[in-house]
RNA sequence: GCCCCCGUAGCUCAGUGGAUAGAGCGACCGCCUCCUAAGCGGUAGGUCGUCGGUUCAACUCCGGCCGGGGGCGCCA
């Protein structure tokens, strides 16, 4: 509808170069948006105020020619100037008329857009998120990452953008050693030694969980008496270097178990680590094309090449027996080291490999989705695709502000290390997949969260996770009754009784409804799944407030096909866009 | 010290240059003999942190302060 009336306002001004126009306007500035106040009309556009100092007159007087200049259209009624030289266009209640029949035509794809005529044209993205360590169970955190990285996909392909999801699991670093070396020591445990567990283990209940399955897979042959295993390790933490004492750890276990061994302990861990994060998030609808091993990376060759890129580019240098790259001179405030003094690459030499080598599958658009806390990494990843040729602003970050937990007013304590953190399936199993979702969803990405427990578990009108499942579930309720009554929905009858909805509660359910093709585009240009949970609210209370006002929408037979075009056409927009969300559309609640 | 995010109603937050700044919750007052009251209507509540700048127009853009959160490793 929008981009109707803009074509109408694009055409007029064309029509007005060379007279009342020096020259075509420059582009964006032929933009038409909704009308907040409904005596404005449906549409409004600056366009003459803008226009005026080149076109040398008055706004008004603009505005009137470009008025005069509009091509007549069935979906325009009329045209005023307001304010300083503002248009503003009134539809025809045809207009929305045309547009409920859309919504019935094309049912679960109304909105939806793809090819050359949509926002994303086609154009090819890699939406990379999550990508949690696999060294421990997906916390809230990582699950407002999941929702936002979910929803985000969904509505970036419903306007036309050729979405591929992934996620990258870094199984190649030291940490998944830490994990192995956590699960060994519990192994131990298991065994009957006693040994302190390292400050740097992980020291969360899932790491028993992993040495009891050692414990039955390998019975007790990897078993070593406490005193070997620590004889001449450095002290660990507070009196030492944690750092220096799990590396040493390390290496005792490999040393007394055997490489074989060691790496399998580390397989089977990271092999379960894996398989519960992805059912947690299969579980909680999010899902990816591909889940893409850092090892598998390394062993392809990736990082060589990419590091050979960058030497061929002169952008490495040696110091201190580690090998840099300058990210200096391409904006970052400091070099990065891309192999270290040991001679092992450093996590961010497999991460531009892994940017580089997502172009190369021929991706014009990269989207990664992380943590606030990983702001830094934005600029010397963006570094390393240009020093490798690739141009800067095709990679894309949208970083996710942190989730804080409330029960009963409580803030609730959470650190990863520690053994107390709240992880993404107790979130679940405590407010269900749809509150969790909901909510997570509810706030900008940029603002950090505070998620209230209660109230998403809460089955009372204070909870805003029902309000819209319930308005779909009251048109379900509706058709119930149609049918209790022995009574059928004439759809034909329905659509072309469009022009009787003129009551001031239906103009504005049609008005809110043929606003969500507007909604997705503005959801996916600010990457911000947000405005499509406030559209949602919106378009259910106008529908919650027509019904309430209404007398009886089944009764009267003059406008009941009428009427139940348009709430089945409220009822389908919010299907469509609980299912972007990732949110149940109930039939009865 | 440098970098990023934030500051809007009592609380939680929308509003990325336009017309009288909005919503939910909380508070107060109303609405069920009929399609689900998980609903609806109404009232109260604001110098948009602050000072300056840019322009026809600033909550919105720019700069300085003040306040809150986060980040600055040969960790990942």
């Amino acid at each position: 509808m929008k981009t109707e009336i803009e074509q109408l306002l694009a055409s007029a001004v064309t029509a007005l170069v060379g007279s009342a126009l020096p020259a075509p306007p420059p582009p964006g500035t032929l933009t038409v948006e909704r009308a907040r106040d409904l005596q404005h009309g449906d549409f409004a556009t600056n366009a003459a105020l803008r226009l005026a100092k080149t076109a040398g007159c008055r706004p008004r007087e603009l505005a009137q020619k470009i008025i005069d200049a509009l091509p007549p259209s069935p979906l325009v009624a009329r045209t005023e100037i307001a304010g300083a030289g503002f248009i503003n266009f009134f539809l025809t209640p045809d207009a929305y008329g045309r547009e409920l029949a859309a919504i019935h035509e094309r049912a679960e794809r109304y909105g939806r857009t793809e090819g050359d005529g949509s926002l994303g044209r086609g154009e090819r993205v890699l939406l990379e998120f999550v990508s949690a360590n696999p060294t421990g169970p997906l916390h809230v955190g990582h699950g407002r990452q999941a929702a936002y990285g979910a929803t985000l996909a969904n509505i970036l392909a419903a306007v036309g953008f050729d979405v591929s999801r992934e996620y990258y699991i870094n199984d190649a670093g030291r940490q998944v050693d830490i994990l192995a070396v956590s699960a060994w020591v519990r192994y131990l445990e298991a065994c009957g030694e006693t040994l302190p567990f390292p400050e740097n283990g992980y020291r969360g209940d899932y790491v028993r969980a992993l040495a009891q399955e050692i414990l039955a897979a390998e019975g007790e042959a990897l078993r070593h008496p406490a005193a070997t295993v620590l004889a001449g390790l450095p002290p660990d933490a507070p009196a030492g270097d944690k750092e220096v004492y799990i590396d040493a750890l390390i290496a005792r276990a490999r040393e007394l178990i055997g490489a074989d061994a060691f790496g399998r302990v580390l397989e089977r861990s990271l092999a379960q680590m894996l398989a519960d994060i992805r059912d947690d998030l299969g579980q909680f609808g999010v899902t990816f094309g591909r889940w893409y091993s850092e090892r598998a990376l390394e062993q392809s060759g990736a990082i060589d090449r990419a590091l050979a890129r960058l030497q061929r580019q002169s952008h490495l240098y040696s110091k201190d027996g580690a090998t840099w790259f300058r990210a200096t001179d391409l904006g970052d405030e400091k070099d990065r080291v891309v192999v270290r003094e040991n001679g092992q690459r450093t996590y961010f030499a497999s991460d531009i490999a892994y940017h580089l080598e997502k172009r190369e599958r021929g991706f014009q658009r990269l989207i990664d989705i992380l943590g606030a806390d990983h702001h830094g990494y934005v600029a010397r990843v963006r570094a390393g695709l240009t020093a490798m040729g690739e141009p800067g602003d095709c990679l894309e970050v949208d970083l996710i502000q942190f989730v804080s937990l409330f029960r009963g007013g409580e803030k609730v304590p959470m650190g990863k290390r520690e053994a107390q953190f709240v992880t993404l399936r107790q979130l679940r199993e405590e407010v269900g997949n749809d509150a969790c979702r909901f909510f997570y969803l509810m706030r900008s990405h940029e603002q950090p969260l505070d998620f209230d427990l209660e109230l998403a578990k809460s089955r009372t009108n204070e909870n805003p996770v029902y309000y819209i499942q319930y308005a779909h579930a009251r048109v379900a309720s509706v058709m119930k009754q149609l049918a209790a009554r022995g009574l059928s929905f004439d759809r034909a009858e329905g659509l072309a009784g469009a022009p009787l909805l003129i009551g001031p509660h239906e103009q504005a359910v049609l008005g809110s409804l043929v606003r969500y093709p507007e909604v997705l585009e503005q959801a996916a240009l600010n990457r911000g799944p947000h405005v499509l949970v406030h559209y949602l609210r919106d378009l259910a209370n106008t529908f919650h407030t027509y019904y309430n006002a209404e007398q009886f929408i089944v009764g009267d037979s003059g406008t009941r096909n009428a009427r139940l075009a348009l709430v089945l056409g409220v009822q389908q927009v919010i299907r469509n866009g609980l299912a972007l969300l990732g949110v149940s559309a109930p039939e009865s609640m």
